[in-house]
DNA sequence: AATCAAAATGGGAACGTTACCATTGCAAAA
DNA sequence: TTTTGCAATGGTAACGTTCCCATTTTGATT
């Protein structure tokens, strides 16, 4: 029966006959410094003690915390839960644990969520913001503490933001929309003044719809006051065009289910396509079109870069930033007949 | 602009022309001791430097990490999130933070996860386990760490299970059905074998179906192969009497919607109910009427529990084990008319 | 053999905190 | 006045690790 308290480097040494100073070594990346023999005691003595280093003290004097803090403004959106998920594999991948701080959307709980991060000595820091706390940003980084943003800038924080490529995932969504026939696209977003991501993409789609030559409109509002009437409006404006319905986001295209159910309008005759891939696209009959976010590479690719910033030994390989979407056709965008119409 | 280096109990301590055990005291809960006056000193001088207690010094010399562990079979489980979500919030509310570690499903990673976690220093653990990892939660029990389990006991692990009150949801989810006019009842849900909160819920099924006098059917496997025959020969074997199928969680309520879309079965016409709330299931017409489980009454039980174990100070008020679902009825158990039958 | 460099190992100090015990000051009890 | 007791404060030793430097051993070179 193993003892009650845990067995610390000391007692290793003890029992391997040998200096806490090459039990540090064999648990730290210069085990290689040791003879083959005393790495042999070493690990005999350590796995019959059962012992593992404590993380506190290796933080303490310097020897990193091996922890990643990660702040998440809405952990119940399944877009965050699949970044956190992919951060929290590459994390692990590299022998780094991550604390989740859920902000649920208060800038106050943000500012407090950091704060207490940094208490913990995280080594480097993952934001998925919702407010602009740019000041506790810019302290955070002027201490040194790598950082990365996740799908939206803040303010004018300088550090590196890793998302979807926002440009190739309107072209590839307008083409695929232009390529099924379709030839007037609703644009649909949420206000797109505080994420940059949503004004990148509003602004690629006013671009590209015009050089498509596809008539466009654009709908910043998910309330269904403000929704229904526009998306019917921009349905009977268009009588006899197939019209296709172009979502931003997972909310956008949430919202928009709805109004199409509330109108009765049948997907496919009017398209729609969504960038976020969620569980229940596929169900909704005859299944929601989607552009998939690569959310675990998104999530790699953060922690590869903080993880560069921390140790410069690794050359600062180039980490991409921009991350191309995944094409997942459905029937929503399925358009019946090459010259379909709103039924007379 | 702050310096580059945090600030330390003893620079506040210098500043403010006092003790480091002072300031150590006014961070910890014998701040009353202290006189007003050293009080306002020491604030001041904390404010002025920035100053944030070094949690891994606390951690060290025995003050508690103020850290807790928490160990998820499948992060991307909507109902996992919604308790890591009640957990995060619960520990935050007592000045902890949380650990989450996300296992994959994966028996492997999760002894590694628990390895991890113990060398965090975690005062408590969350589990919601998939594996089996009788053996080293043993060990990790004996250790003193206090561990409450999530959902599902774990072999003969003696430690709480916080969860569902699982024969109150198939009561209310029976009596539901049967209020709505449905007279036979098909069981579905995964292999019960690995979870006792599925054998539960199997078990009070049987003798309350039962004793409602309902017939029943009881399906185990949510393969299509498997699952769309039985749905079929279900409803054919009970023509001209209102079925309903009930789901044991969210997967079963995925696999039978597939299967109603797929045998092209209106809703309501057969009756569908679930155990487990997700978004989609408004969404799917004519919506999926469903028992929502108390994702952060049950998250915070567990916390509470934990620091209950922890600080034996407050007396071990009850934590409450079982806790009632909430009935969220849509369309799908709306029968069309006392009488409806399949159409001849 | 003698010398030297390099490799392998060990000893102590430090990291920032809390726990324990000692000291101080001051008011109430003798 | 003297004692006692309590509240307020301070000093020192841990906690378990890593880092720096000193020491020993090894093996190659003169």
């Amino acid at each position: 029966m193993p003892p009650t308290t845990r067995a610390t480097l000391i007692e290793v040494a003890n029992v391997a006959n040998t200096s806490k100073t090459s039990v540090s070594r064999y648990f730290g990346p210069e085990r290689h410094k040791l003879s083959p023999a005393l790495q042999a005691r070493i690990k005999q003595a350590a796995d019959a003690l059962h012992y593992q280093p404590n993380l506190m003290a290796r933080g303490l004097k310097g020897g990193g915390s091996r922890l990643l803090g990660m702040l998440v403004a809405d952990i119940r959106n399944p877009f965050s839960v699949a970044i956190v998920h992919g951060v929290e594999v590459a994390a692990r991948k590299h022998g780094y644990a991550l604390i989740v701080c859920n902000t649920d959307n208060d800038p106050s709980l943000e500012q407090r969520h950091l704060a207490s991060l940094a208490a913990y000595q995280v080594e480097g820091l993952v934001v998925n913001a919702a407010g602009q706390p740019q000041q506790l940003l810019q302290t955070i980084m002027r201490s040194g503490l790598p950082l990365v943003l996740i799908d939206r800038e803040v303010g004018e924080i300088s550090a590196p933001v890793i998302g979807l490529d926002n440009e190739l995932a309107i072209d590839m969504a307008l083409n695929h929309l232009s390529h099924q026939g379709y030839r007037c696209v609703l644009y649909v977003s949420e206000a797109p003044e505080q994420a940059s991501a949503r004004q990148e993409r509003l602004q690629r789609f006013q671009q590209q719809s015009a050089s498509l030559g596809l008539d466009n409109a654009i709908l910043t509002s998910l309330e269904e006051q403000e929704a229904i009437p526009a998306l019917r409006d921009f349905i009977q404006k268009n009588q006899g065009v197939p019209c296709a319905v172009l979502c931003a986001n997972g909310n956008a295209t949430l919202a928009m289910t709805r109004c199409f159910q509330h109108l009765e309008v049948a997907m496919g005759e009017v398209g729609l396509i969504g960038i976020d891939e969620l569980d229940w696209c596929e169900l909704v009959p005859p299944g929601i079109t989607t552009l998939a976010q690569p959310t675990d590479a998104i999530g790699s690719a953060a922690v590869t870069y903080l993880l560069h910033q921390t140790l410069p030994s690794k050359a600062a390989k180039e980490v991409q930033h921009h991350h191309p979407p995944v094409l997942i056709p459905r029937g929503s965008t399925q358009l019946i007949g090459p010259s379909a119409h709103l039924s007379p």
